[in-house]
RNA sequence: GGGCAAGUGGCGGAAUUGGUAUACGCGCUAGUCUUAGGAACUAGUGCCGCAAGGCUUAAGAGUUCGAGUCUCUUCUUGCCCA
């Protein structure tokens, strides 16, 4: 038997689809776009799935006639790169480039119908030149802001942190305790876009429901109420003003706790008491998590505020380390009944905790004992509001009551923030922003873009690298002395608009060609990790809109038609005697077919299946299998055995059999060219090709709907099929025919192997995906169950389309059927055309 | 604690969306062949049973002529948010 040279093959194909890309004019567009990686140096067994994936469908939509846009790029700045110069002694530009020429070598291996004239890089100075351009565009409109914030600050990388790189109160690096630090931030306007960005994602038809409702959360649309609090005391303020979502707690009400940022906190400034206890504050994180987890604790004030709806009622005004100044208005009413953050507080300073929630089943004696309680119920202690239901009807009356009332003043409310995009970083995109003595704001202009990156800087600074390069920092404009804005922009900025980018790459006067970003735009279908689904995708919409709003011709402001969110890639994970995470390779099998140590022969623990990581060293290198098994055959197990949504299961002997498919289908096609002509049977004929045809149907359907191991599991089928009727009486035109049209399904799929074998047959039509013929073939034979009282009792061959008299007079020569229905009285039929007949006996 | 998924053989998973449950692959069993291999081919493989037959989609109930699929209750797992 033949051995194919998968090797040779693919070396073969690649040449020939290295050639330029020619784009079609008025033709369908398809743009199908994968997550470009970041450059860290190999590919690992996510990219291959997602890539792969990614490939079936950009090389089905070109043979079903789309003009085709699939490029690939590089999210190339970031700390690693930083982290990894400092150990090597090498500058992060060269260690990126390094990177990305090993990583795209790696990528071409696989056979992707990327065009690779589209390529880009986000530290290239090309790129993010327009980057700059489009950040003072933003800034002109009105989208930019300069504001002072606490940020999570990392005493030992001297950085600042985002949000989820604080695990538990620590740096995700440095695991110091993380502190809260006010700073200057750049931030983009994105809350200004709340409400589009909620609304539009009702558009969004192609996405998972999973995706929307995360980012639906996340944006986290709230009503609520503002109500004024009259205060007394000695201090000339008079009036607080706090946001709620949970009026209807207004008799709950024990404590106002305001921000230690709050307006108010002047007053106390010199106080020192209050300077140590706004020490101590700094020293909670910013993140919801953070403050939950944090000692609640106060700074009592000498202040009384009076309860709107029940004047008699005065409780203390403390600062607290739970209420931030971002959210609301600095200020929010305590009722520790229903609020865990509340219930803490009013533990700790010995407060009222006033029950004024039951639950439904509960009588009106209910109280609230050793925890908050926040569900739904019934009001109660609290005079006109006794009774109304929780949350919708007393959230919303109690509002029309305190608007009526003229107390306060119903409110919409998004948790989204702000996106603050300074990054206290060398690699990464420079701010096109200087600053006079003063502090005051210069643009760069654009004639002077890029600001680019010094290369020669101290990697070994604490702090950011740049805030050290005194001659880079120093620049003139307008004759003026400024200094430049040593922060950079948050790595998510790059991955915000690279997909407008690649639509016209080399553009040189802007970001983008408008005619092409029009044409391509949306991006058709997107694909990548799950763990995106908020920020890079929010980020990327709101850009969008942005853009949109700079510039009236963009035509489209959402950037993503179709999402698609790939599963991991998993393997099982191996332990030694002593605990040692051992790597796959470092393994064998013995004779009894235990997995042991190669090194000792020891036992090895096996553990569950995991997604591969260099922790627990179960990682499988890509590159390697590709040697072994050929790229089609590592292509056509990453996407056979799980579907792919789901996580998926690395194993050897799974890549083995789809390598031994491979083979067989090499063999077959040889032995079908290699064919003596039969004797023909029309009929047998007509029964193949419809066969045939269902599967063709069956797969292009699979494909369509991404269940890309079903359309492996019908490849298979065919194959059997072939099989079967290799032997009958059909001549050789229609078995090639098909033959030919099973290879060209398998294209999107083991592209190389099926090229080779296509290119054994007739070429003009090798690209093109099969014809699906609609016609129902008459006197078709079909299967169908027949039923007594609901149980299948046999299947029977009819002829398609029969009426139900025709299968009754069948069904009942059946002996099976035959017997069952004997000394029975038949009550009812029940007959669905070509499903099944269902006899009702007594 | 809240929200969203999901639960089908020894394993990964199919099921035209209410109509033949277990496709396809792995593994396993037996056999054939041989260049003795991590090869190829043939047959078998949900469970109980010698068989006829019965049972089976996490558990339990319901709707229906008919439920893996719809409804309710319970349990378990995963993800996201807290």
């Amino acid at each position: 038997m033949e051995r194919v040279s998968f090797h040779s093959i693919e070396k073969k194909w690649q040449k020939k689809w290295s050639k330029k890309k020619q784009y079609k004019d008025n033709q369908k567009k398809f743009y199908c776009l994968e997550m470009f990686p970041y450059p860290s140096g190999k590919i690992h067994m996510g990219h291959v799935r997602n890539y792969t994936i990614g490939d079936v469908i950009a090389r089905y939509k070109s043979m079903r006639g789309y003009n085709v846009l699939h490029p690939m790029g590089w999210d190339a700045f970031g700390l690693p790169a930083e982290n990894a110069s400092r150990e090597n002694n090498l500058n992060p530009k060269k260690w990126t480039e390094k990177n990305i020429a090993e990583m795209k070598r790696q990528l071409k291996m696989l056979g992707l119908s990327i065009d690779w004239d589209l390529e880009i890089s986000t530290c290239d100075e090309k790129y993010y030149k327009h980057q700059q351009e489009l950040f003072i565009d933003f800034y002109e409109h009105g989208l930019v802001s300069r504001k002072e914030t606490y940020v999570n600050w990392d005493p030992v990388e001297q950085t600042v942190l985002a949000n989820e790189q604080v695990i538990n109160g620590r740096g995700w690096r440095s695991n110091a305790v993380v502190e809260r630090k006010k700073l200057s931030q750049w931030f983009f306007n994105i809350s200004k876009f709340s409400e589009e960005l909620l609304s539009d994602l009702d558009k969004l038809e192609n996405w998972p429901n999973k995706v929307k409702t995360m980012q639906k959360n996340w944006i986290g649309k709230s009503f609520g109420c503002e109500i004024d609090f009259n205060v007394e005391g000695n201090l000339p303020i008079k009036k607080i003003k706090c946001f709620t979502t949970r009026p209807d707690t207004l008799f709950g009400f024990s404590f106002l706790a305001l921000s230690v940022d709050h307006p108010l906190s002047e007053y106390f400034i010199k106080d020192q008491e209050f300077i140590k206890f706004k020490d101590e504050c700094s020293k909670t994180g910013t993140t919801e998590e953070s403050i939950a987890q944090a000692e609640k604790i106060g700074f009592k004030t000498n202040l009384l505020a009076v309860n709107p709806l029940d004047k008699n009622k005065k409780v203390p005004v403390y600062f607290a380390n739970f209420v931030l100044m971002d959210y609301g208005f600095g200020a929010v009413f305590g009722c520790p009944a229903h609020d865990q953050r509340d219930f803490d507080f009013a533990k700790k300073y010995k407060l009222e905790i006033k029950t004024v929630v039951k639950p439904l089943e509960e009588k009106d004696t209910y109280k609230v004992k050793d925890e908050a309680y926040s569900g739904s119920g019934t009001i109660i202690n609290s005079d006109l509001l006794n009774g109304l239901k929780v949350p919708n009807e007393s959230i919303a009356k109690t509002i029309d009551l305190l608007q009526e009332k003229k107390l306060g003043k119903k409110t919409i409310n998004y948790r989204l923030k702000d996106w603050g995009i300074s990054r206290q970083r060398y690699w990464g995109c420079p701010i096109p922003v200087a600053y006079d003595e003063t502090g005051k704001v210069f643009l760069i202009p654009k004639k002077d873009l890029p600001v680019k990156l010094p290369e020669k800087v101290d990697l070994n600074f604490k702090g950011n690298p740049l805030y050290n390069a005194k001659d880079w920092k120093k620049v003139k404009i307008g004759g003026k002395n400024l200094t430049r804005e040593t922060d950079t922009l948050d790595t998510f900025v790059d991955s915000s608009w690279y997909f407008m980018r690649f639509c016209s790459p080399k553009f040189s006067e802007g970001p983008f060609d408008l005619k092409k970003l029009n044409y391509w735009m949306p991006v058709d279908q997107y694909i990548g990790g799950v763990e995106h689904a908020i920020l890079h995708l929010l980020y990327s919409r709101f850009f969008m809109k942005a853009i949109k709003k700079t510039n009236q011709e963009v035509k489209d402001s959402e950037p993503f038609r179709g999402l698609f969110t790939q599963g991991m890639v998993c393997h099982q994970t191996y332990k030694d005697g002593k605990g040692k995470w051992i790597s796959p390779d470092e393994t064998e099998k013995d004779n009894l077919g235990n997995i042991i140590s190669k090194n000792n022969k020891e036992k090895i623990i096996v553990g569950p299946s995991e997604a591969m990581s260099k922790s627990k060293k179960n990682i499988i290198d890509p590159e390697s299998m590709i040697k072994i098994y050929g790229a089609d055959a590592v292509r056509w197990f990453i996407l056979s055995d799980s579907p792919p949504e789901k996580d998926v299961q690395w194993s050897n002997q799974g890549v083995n059999a789809a390598y031994k498919f491979l083979q067989k289908i090499w063999n077959l096609n040889n032995s079908i060219l290699n064919r003596k002509e039969a004797k023909i049977s029309k009929e047998e004929e007509e029964k193949f090709n419809d066969e045939f045809n269902n599967y063709i149907i069956k797969i292009t359907n699979s494909i369509e709907n991404f269940q890309l191991n079903v359309a492996v599991a019908s490849v298979y089928e065919i194959y059997h099929l072939i099989n079967k009727y290799i032997t009958e009486d059909i001549g050789n035109k229609c078995i090639r025919n098909n033959l030919k049209n099973l290879m060209s399904v398998m294209v999107p799929f083991t592209p190389h192997l099926a090229s080779e074998c296509l290119e054994k047959f007739d070429k003009s039509d090798a690209e093109i995906w099969p014809k699906i013929s609609q016609k129902s073939i008459k006197n078709q034979i079909i299967k169908i169950a027949v039923q007594i009282n609901g149980k299948t009792r046999d299947v029977i061959s009819i002829e398609k389309d029969l009426n139900e008299k025709e299968v009754v007079s069948i069904s009942k020569k059946n002996a099976k059927i035959n017997k069952s229905l004997a000394n029975k009285n038949i009550i009812k039929i029940i007959f669905v055309k070509n499903k099944i007949i269902n006899y009702l006996v007594k």
